[in-house]
RNA sequence: GCGCCCGUAGCUCAGCGGAUUAGAGUACUUGGCUUCGAACCAAGGGGUCGCAGGUUCGAAUCCUGCCGGGCGCACCA
């Protein structure tokens, strides 16, 4: 609908004045209309007319569309333009289909999370998996073929401290003690040994140089393929926990990756590509180490190889990022980060673009800032104090007990979801568990309450007139895409009064909703476009609201206009739910 | 020191390809449930949009400088 009108308003533009604009329509205050345009304001002056003037003769044309009920010009020179109803429902019932295919039949590789084996789950890694999966369903929705995939380091000096501190704890290289480590405590376990291993590391030279010497065997156990010492049994086996442990946390979350990156698997082509670039003279090479000197673009120099001829984690990405590409030849790649490595990424892709621009210029990184507990808890996760992933559903758990006195799976989830999509990505992310359990105000368990009232609202109503639909097939049934849209209530209830009445088939309430209800594609594009599930939380809370608004004044069941309504209503739940689908976040029935 | 990001109501945030009276939530005050789930709705107080310049008919939004905060700047990831 949107689109539409745009190019109506710039074909009026070429009539009127005789000139080519780009028009860009925006959704005003209500009470202005229903969508508004500023051109008046930015034509007056290349025309040499009073804004005014330009607009009151652009007003004049559009009212003679057959979708525009009224056009008036406003303030300095807007133009407030009004639906008709019929273009209104009509722009309702064609949503689910209006989103824009930005990224029709692209295919995306998204990448995020990226948790290190061998380490915890900290909160960073639940934030990027939630906004992660948001995005790979809104992309989904523009019509892409989206793959999941995942790289962490599964070498390393992380994974040499781990290592050491499980050597020293066992008092040596003892495979058959693992068994000793209870299945459930395997993950904790193994981050406490990384974070005494840090700690030697930092504090003890011995320690440091044993470390340092464990580094180098790791990677030997890749190129030697050696799966058979005892300090290859301990690492392969902890090294598998990571990942069933993973594995289980993102299926308690709603993400499946389809592809791992380890470190091991992309270091060996990162070497090459390096080596192999180095000779050309992207990398040079300084003081013993391979550097990319990043100075010519403003950028700053970073090693890639180090001394000892080991590839450091810019190597890794260079490898990384080839072999995303040769497995997927994707037409984008979306890297999801902190944003601590902003700066780092960009020298690590402006020498990958040395030699490689197709594959630099089909690359987005997206970055997110930190994310803090409410009351200003600093953690770490190298002194120990870390912020785990389950820390996170936990306190929401907690909160969400204290709150409500039940344990809710789906609403717990959906809290936590709905409180870090809710913010705009990219700043610092403070969570404030008790605020995210709320029932009240901007919360995950509101939408969701939101959205089961108007579930039973449908389901009462099923229930008396027609047992024979059945409550559950009724609430199932799409109505936006629905085999029999809005004819029914039109024609029952509606359709004769509108005859005379000139001026309008719904009422102030129910206008309203429908208004906002078809907003919706509109919404999605922006969140696709930018990138940003926000705008859609925002937007789903509007939404909820002015449905509370209409269902605060008008009763639906029994009343004259209940077919009418309840088709509202109807069309108002199933916005919602998909609208939450898209955050990931589930929509029951109940609650 | 250099670079990147961020400063909007007490708190947490929308709005930032300029424009119709700066919006929400929360907290506070008040009113509304014999009626479809009040987990709601309505009303009120609360803002020099960090500061100062500039561009513009018009700036929270664009540009410059400053102040404040975060992060990053060679062999960690």
């Amino acid at each position: 609908m949107k689109q539409e009108l745009e190019t109506a308003v710039a074909a009026a533009c070429k009539k009127l004045f005789n000139v080519d604009v780009d028009v860009e329509l925006t959704r005003p205050d209500e009470q202005f209309g229903d969508f508004a345009t500023n051109v008046a304001l930015q034509l007056a002056k290349s025309l040499g007319k009073n804004p005014r003037e330009a607009g009151t003769a652009l007003a004049e044309e559009l009212k003679a569309l057959p979708e525009v009920k009224d056009a008036s010009i406003a303030g300095p020179g807007f133009v407030n333009l009004t639906l008709s109803d019929d273009a209104l429902r009509t722009a309702v019932k064609k949503a689910p289909s209006a989103l824009t295919k930005t990224y029709d039949g692209q295919l995306v590789v998204l990448e995020y999370s990226d948790p290190n084996p061998f380490k915890v789950l900290h909160a960073g890694h639940l934030y990027q998996t939630i906004y992660g999966e948001s995005v790979a369903n809104l992309l989904t929705a523009a019509g892409a073929d989206v793959h999941r995939v995942n790289f962490g380091g599964d070498v390393g000096l992380h994974v040499a401290k781990t290592m050491w501190a499980i050597l020293d704890d066992f008092g040596g290289e003892h495979p058959e003690k693992l068994a000793d480590i209870p299945e459930g405590e395997r993950a904790e376990w193994m981050a406490r040994c990384y974070v005494a291993g840090t700690r030697a590391y930092d504090e003890d030279e011995v320690a440091k140089a044993e470390i340092v010497g464990l580094n180098t065997r790791v990677y030997e156990l890749f190129t030697s393929n050696d799966r058979d010492s005892s300090f290859a049994q301990i690492y392969w086996t902890c090294r598998q926990w990571s990942y069933d442990y993973f594995n289980a946390f993102y299926a308690s979350v709603g993400t499946t990756f389809e592809k791992y990156y380890p470190e091991s698997s992309t270091a060996p082509l990162g070497l090459k590509t390096v080596k192999e670039q180095l000779a050309k003279g992207v990398y040079e090479e300084s003081d013993g180490a391979v550097v990319f000197r990043g100075e010519p673009y403003g950028l700053h120099t970073r090693v890639f190889i180090n001394s000892n001829g080991l590839p450091t984690y810019e190597a890794k990405d260079v490898g990384l990022v080839m072999s995303k590409w040769s497995d997927y030849h994707f037409d984008r790649t979306i890297i999801i980060t902190g944003n601590d490595i902003v700066e780092y990424m960009k020298v690590v892709l402006k020498s990958i673009e040395q030699f490689e621009p197709e594959l630099v210029k089909r690359t987005t990184h997206v970055t997110h800032g930190q994310l803090k507990l409410a009351g200003g808890v600093k953690m770490s996760s190298r002194k120990g104090n870390f912020f785990r992933a389950v820390d996170v559903l936990e306190a929401a758990r907690e909160a969400s007990r204290e709150a409500t006195g039940r344990d809710d799976e789906a609403m717990i989830l959906g809290s936590v979801k709905y409180a870090f999509l809710k913010q705009r990505i990219g700043p610092d992310v403070i969570y404030d568990p008790k605020e995210s359990v709320s029932l009240e105000g901007n919360s995950g368990p509101y939408l969701q309450y939101a959205h089961a009232r108007a579930r039973s609202i449908i389901k009462k109503v099923s229930g008396i007139q027609t047992f024979d639909r059945g409550g559950s097939s009724v609430v199932q049934s799409d109505g936006l895409q629905a085999q029999s849209p809005e004819e029914r209530p039109r024609e029952t209830h509606t359709s004769g009064e509108s005859l005379d009445a000139a001026s309008s088939l719904f009422e102030a309430g129910e206008r309203s909703l429908l208004r906002k209800i078809s907003e919706y594609p509109e919404v999605v594009d922006r969140a696709v476009n930018e990138l940003m599930p926000h705008h859609i939380c925002t937007y789903l809370y509007e939404l909820a609201q002015t449905f509370n608004r209409f269902y605060e004044h008008n009763h639906v069941v029994g009343d004259p206009r209940e077919a009418l309504r309840l088709k509202l209503v109807e069309e108002y739940a199933d916005t919602l739910q998909a609208g939450l689908t898209l955050l990931g976040i589930a929509a029951p029935e109940q609650i």
